[in-house]
RNA sequence: GGAGGGAUACCCAAGCGGCCAACGGGGGCAGACUGUAAAUCUGCUGUCUCUGACUUCGGAGGUUCGAAUCCUCCUCCCUCCA
């Protein structure tokens, strides 16, 4: 692949690019590079926001570059205080191990494991004198420190900014010169970071990162970036089914946007989809593509195609899906009020919303419609119960 | 250290003695429709032995026939001054 080619392909969905001209120039000398892309390990899961990053870290190990993902073991005891209008909780040690561990299972859905080098940045910082911190900490200005946005709202509102936050971004920056990074990865939230990177590259003598950032994906909502504790993530071990159900959700527009930076169709193949839908293709099964693609990464094909076969059955069919569970509820005196069935089959959360349920004709029985909320079952009845649509179980009433 | 302001259901946010299980918005769930679990429209959204009962409005007491609403103390948060 010709240099120009690599550069099209490696800067393809990148928010911004800094400095095009350095990493052609990078590039041309033929030598593999060395790519970083660091990780806070705060999340215990990876959802698929995280792996548009990865999926950029793929792309160059494929072109023969040297990647390695960074675990900020050492910076995630900080707390990157990016994004965040308050001071962020310490991780323990303990969190940071087990978050580190879950972080390395998980990225080799995508990345070579044999060719991809795992970092802890606590390897070089814990060597670190106090004398060397001090130095490292000379190297930058209380004035440009204010320049990063979440600093100078908090600063001008005057809300807190602890002295150690300073640090997160000097030792970012610091890795980078321990490494001797020739490209950094990150979020758009991390261009402070990473440009700092290159100030503290050039101040120790090395010829600065090339930084690439990339966008935030969107969850599912289409609007706030992915993530979990907005509960609209897909993760990256979601089950098959729930995977593509949620792929499924996700509205017209967004789906364009997932398939520009999940996808690894290429432009020319995306932008025929688009045609296709333009020309009167149902989006649904322009989005089935984009479900099948995302499950087989993770699941594989066969689950891939299990998932996109039981959602059509379920949904398009209206049938009881082939894998519900199965269950068994104990009556006392023989037979029990639907409501409180459904509540401790667990398909409502309580008799107060079984009995909703019921009266919006939300429950069937054996596809029966239920329309008495106080309709008894009684023992000796095995069959399926149904809560909306998605919600099933195979009760036996004993 | 001083002076004020605030804490209401999953989140935001009304209410300021009875008409409050508590307006409105978001989210969630359900129904209809459809091109899908998109979009749109409608309904629901404390619990229970559910046409009724019980427990909620930061915590603990008190006043009152009756309090989320008034009083006292406590806890936490914010703003201004020092």
């Amino acid at each position: 692949m010709s240099v120009q080619e690599s550069l099209e392909l490696l800067t393809r969905g990148t928010e911004d690019v800094i400095k095009l001209e350095e990493l052609e120039k990078k590039l041309k000398r033929g030598k593999p590079l060395h790519i970083k892309a660091g990780f806070d390990p705060t999340a215990p899961d990876l959802h698929i926001g995280h792996t548009v990053l990865i999926n950029k870290m793929r792309q160059f190990q494929i072109l023969g570059h040297d990647v390695t993902f960074l675990i900020g073991d050492f910076t995630g005891m900080i707390g990157d205080p990016t994004g965040k209008n308050v001071t962020r909780k310490i991780l323990t040690r303990e969190q940071v191990d087990e978050n580190a561990r879950t972080y390395q299972q998980q990225i080799f859905k995508i990345l070579d494991k044999d060719k991809t080098k795992v970092a802890f940045n606590s390897t070089w910082m814990n060597k670190m004198t106090s004398a060397d911190m001090i130095d490292l900490a000379s190297r930058y200005t209380v004035a440009r420190m204010l320049e990063r946005d979440d600093f100078s709202k908090r600063f001008g509102s005057q809300q807190p900014i602890a002295i150690h936050e300073f640090m997160y971004p000097l030792v970012q920056g610091f890795d980078s010169v321990a490494m001797k990074a020739d490209v950094e990865l990150g979020g758009t939230d991390q261009a402070f970071n990473l440009l700092m990177g290159r100030n503290l590259q050039s101040q120790f003598g090395q010829e600065p990162q090339v930084v690439m950032t990339m966008p935030l994906l969107e969850g599912l909502d289409g609007v706030q970036k992915m993530s979990k504790s907005l509960g609209n993530y897909i993760g990256i071990e979601d089950e098959p089914k729930d995977m593509f159900g949620k792929i499924m959700s996700i509205s017209d527009d967004l789906m364009w946007r997932y398939f520009d930076l999940l996808s690894f169709k290429s432009n020319a193949e995306i932008e025929k989809l688009r045609q296709e839908m333009a020309d009167g293709k149902n989006p649904r099964d322009v989005k089935f593509v984009l479900g099948l693609e995302i499950v087989a990464r993770f699941h594989g094909t066969d689950a891939a195609n299990g998932a996109l076969q039981g959602f059509k059955n379920q949904f398009q069919k209206g049938a009881i899906p082939d894998v519900i569970p199965e269950l068994e509820i104990a009556t006392e005196s023989g037979e029990m009020g639907i409501a409180l069935l459904l509540k401790q089959a667990g398909l409502c959360v309580s008799t107060s919303d079984a009995m909703r349920m019921v009266k919006q004709g939300a429950v069937k029985i054996n596809g029966e419609k239920v329309a008495d909320p106080r309709a008894a079952i009684s023992a000796g009845t095995k069959a399926v119960f149904q809560v909306g649509k998605r919600k099933f179980a195979k009760i036996t009433v004993i």
